[in-house]
This record gives C-alpha cells, sequence and structure tokens, in this order.
DNA sequence: TCCATTGTTCAAGTATTATAGAAATATGGA
DNA sequence: TCCATATTTCTATAATACTTGAACAATGGA
C-alpha cells in the first residue's frame, strides 16, 4: 500500500460520522447492515449518510450490496488489515519503537489467521 | 480512547504530507529529525511545513522540543499504539472479522511488549 | 552589535468537504 | 396501476482546510 492510498484511507475514516459508521458496519459483522438502520441508529439525515456511504465505499472500506429495495452496506475487513498492517510495519522499520520481530511476527499472524478462516473473500491483493 | 479523539488522530494522518512527516519520524527513531531537515526531506515550504506540524503536535502524535536554534521533532509512538489497539480492538468486538482470542491477544501482547520495552515514556492512559 | 539561520505566525487566496432540502429513481406491495 | 418505502443524486450553502509570501521572533556566531 502506498502512502497516497493510505491517507486516502485514514482520511475516510478521519470524520466522525464516517468512523462511526465503519465502528457500526465492523461490529455489525460480515453480514451488514442495512442502510436505513445505520442512518437510524447514528441519527443522520439520509442524504448525509449516502454521501459518507458513497465516500467510505469509494476507498474501499466497506461494500454496498442491494437486496431488494435495501443496500445491505458491510465492511471491507481486507482493506482495514491492509492499512493496520501499513501503519504497524511503518512503526517497526525504524527498529525504534518496539523489538522488531514481535510487532511484523504478530501482525502477520494476524493477517495470515484472517486468510486462513475465510478464504474466500480475503484476497491479499 | 473515544471515537471522537480517535477521527481526529485519523484526520491529522489523512494527509498526504502529514502521513509522510509522520512515516519518516516514526522510521527516524525517537531521536526524531530537526524541521528543517523534514521540509528538505518532503520538499515542502517552511510555512507549510510548520502548519502541518502543529497539526500533528495538536492531536499528540508527534512532538518537538527546542535544541538552540532547531526543533526536533519525534513521534509520539505511544499516541500510535493507542490508535491501533482502538482499530483493532473495533475489529474483534463483534467477533466476526476474526476469531476473537487471535486478534484481541496479539495486540494485547504488542502492547504489553511495548510498555516492557520502554518502560519510562509508554503509560497506559 | 549585526547578521545569518531556524522556525513560527499572519494574512489572504484557493480549494475541498460537509450538510441537508428537494427532486429523482427503483422496488415491492395493495 | 398507484402508492409507500429506500436510497440516491442534484443543488446550494456553509464551513473548514490547505498553501504560501511576507513579516516576525529567537538564537548563536562573527
Amino acid at each position: 500500500m502506498e502512502t497516497l492510498n493510505a491517507a486516502d484511507l485514514l482520511a475516510a475514516l478521519g470524520h466522525e460520522s464516517r468512523l462511526s459508521i465503519f465502528r457500526l458496519l465492523v461490529e455489525a459483522g460480515p453480514d451488514g447492515i442495512v442502510a436505513s438502520a445505520i442512518g437510524e441508529t447514528l441519527g443522520l439525515p439520509a442524504p448525509t449518510l449516502s454521501f459518507h456511504l458513497a465516500h467510505l465505499s469509494r476507498v474501499g472500506l466497506i461494500r454496498g450490496q442491494k437486496e431488494s429495495r435495501f443496500i445491505r452496506y458491510s465492511a471491507e475487513y481486507a482493506t482495514m488489515d491492509e492499512l493496520i498492517a501499513f501503519l504497524t510495519s511503518n512503526c517497526c522499520q525504524g527498529e525504534a519503537c518496539l523489538p522488531r520481530a514481535a510487532t511484523c511476527d504478530t501482525t502477520e499472524r494476524r493477517r495470515r489467521l484472517a486468510t486462513e478462516t475465510s478464504t474466500s473473500d480475503k484476497e491479499p491483493s
């Protein structure tokens, strides 16, 4: 992941409403939540919600799937995982903050576990 | 860490220049870098650099220490650590994306390792 | 003291982002 | 077909953030 793309992801999460939306979807699990339910939970007017959902979708942090009249949004765990990997890898390259082996290993292991668990969904791009 | 503060941190990192600055400082290690060196490396005019350094300082991601005529900036690893902890804890509360024990344990262990390594600097607030 | 260096603050212009009412689209049910 | 519901797109407005030249403050050396 290049710096520019990472900045886009971070900027997308760097807004209270969008972070709340994403948090909600992550906690909701892979099944996700229908848009109207998100708006109701967070008290956002429909156009505002739509604006933020579009932003999060555009950068690949969430995904919406049409389901009759509804649109069910769910978190893209793989993208988040990449972002965290980027941030933590960034954090031990200089062997400064933490003993390098510790941080990188756990990050790697976490990612490995993720792909093992849900093999179909999480492609390491 | 509350959501609002996390959003502030993410927004601070959600800008190409600031992310590059932070990345540079993290990789530079605890000794940090003098401001002019950052500007030279990234090709930023002094006022622009100052603006972004102030932003990153305000949210607590970096810290500047005066050193005769220079100001030496360094990354605040503890803040970054908290942010990552927030993001990953967020990621398994719903027991959705990963087997809960795996993620939470490694995150916790990483934090524990961090405090063990540099005991003076990293207070778990 | 005077000057060069380092960095910040000021000020003003530009650009981007957020908000939300109103209108439009799509779908399913009566 | 007609209507209610779910969601988006359009539009305008408001707010915030970014950039950078110019001026300013602080420091150390000649």
